[in-house]
DNA sequence: TCGTGTGAAGACGTTCACAGCT
DNA sequence: AGCTGTGAACGTCTTCACACGA
């Protein structure tokens, strides 16, 4: 049993195993092949075995994995995540529609408290989450013991909330602000900046048809600013 | 002169390093060594000077770089990622806010229409760009030759949604649905999963104070799944 | 025969450490 | 002295290829 620890990229792409598996448990079939979830997944079915392999052995030769041992084994390394309370900070225009999506309730977090600046200003349709003002939040967060935080503000406030957040106790923060934030290094951050993601998307379809780079291809990691 | 091809990682990190150095060109600093710059990016000061060995030799020894050479050496070679215009498909609770945001335009790209499958009843407020039925967008992505598309629809429909868009002649995709999406290998796919991120820092985060993994720490990139 | 599990090789990315220019 | 540019070392990730079990 591989007692190593477990590698960034593999813990990435774990959860992408588990979306496709519980897809698949609605189905008849019972067990799956490496190939076939490799396929699902978007991976090399060899390096999919290797993924496995931190698990322990599963499978069974000239067989396949049983989809519902995998499925459980898998949320045994990842469940730990999940059921974490999380505060959202921010509830403007994409704050909101963070507070709306359901994703986030469907992967097990629960948003129990938003903050923002304004809060009176908030467009609260559908939004049954309570949005608080930003002031309160060093307060609930430290009452709460929430460690996860949702950063949504404008970027010119991120650095500063984002110390806020982590004078409140927060040990985690899903930032949605085009900088990198600086944070004390046992506090991570995973920063998701769109308007940069779409950009590589446009410079990798240049290099189709232009005398542009040869761009190996790589599934997005989180990020850990220095202290 | 470097005339190798840029890795991945690497053009992905100019374009932090771009939003830094435009930053620091409103200050009066009309230079900047590796080791502040690379501070400002969140990476080790080597990395900086190794990816920016890949544009030429642009520094000073012993003063650093000039920031306005630098910006435009960098923008020279990211420069073709902007400009170009982008139409986002599914309107809805997310969809909505990337209309309303305004990160994308800040970037040079242009979102030229929306479309949705219930174009009634999309949010208009503060989205100054057109929704259309989702049945118009083939055509009017042919006629105006569009190549790149946000993908923001329930994820039930996104593989379906995907496969117009590719045979619309749509090359990249930005898909925010927590799936993989299956595409020729000719179109660039760059997946977005929110719950999927918070994951991530959760993992990270519960990796300070319990026996879990190592976790050596990325920067997010690009994923292209197989055809 | 089919498909897992894995040693070994290879590709890739990061960091060190220092020579050399200003 | 300060800082770049880079060979070389290192560490990590991916992929091949095949032995082995069901």
């Amino acid at each position: 049993m591989g007692k190593d620890k477990i590698p960034g990229k593999t813990i990435y792409r774990l959860s992408i195993y588990h979306r496709c598996l519980r897809r698949l448990e609605d189905a008849e079939k019972s067990t799956i092949s490496s190939s076939a979830l490799a396929k699902a997944a978007g991976v090399n079915p060899a390096q999919l075995r290797r993924d496995l392999t931190y698990l322990g052995t599963f499978g069974t030769r000239g067989l396949g994995y049983s989809v519902l041992e995998l499925t459980t084994a898998i949320a045994e390394i990842l469940g730990r995540a999940h059921l974490q309370p999380v505060v959202l900070v921010g509830a403007g225009n994409l704050g909101a529609a963070l507070l709306r999506y359901e994703g986030f309730h469907k992967e097990g977090f629960e948003v129990v408290a938003a903050f923002d600046a304004a809060p009176d200003k908030v467009a609260r349709r559908g939004i049954s989450i309570p949005v608080f003002d930003v002031k309160e939040m060093p307060e609930m967060v430290k009452k709460q013991s929430v460690r996860l935080a949702i950063l949504s503000v404008p970027v010119e406030h991120a650095q500063s909330v984002a110390n806020d957040l982590v004078n409140a106790g927060i040990q985690g923060i899903l930032s949605f602000s085009p900088t990198v934030l600086q944070v004390p290094k046992e506090v991570t951050v995973n920063s998701v900046d769109l308007a940069l993601e779409l950009e590589q998307v446009s410079l990798f379809v240049k290099s189709a048809d232009q005398a542009v780079p040869d761009l190996r291809l790589e599934p997005p990691l989180s990020e850990k600013p220095s202290p």
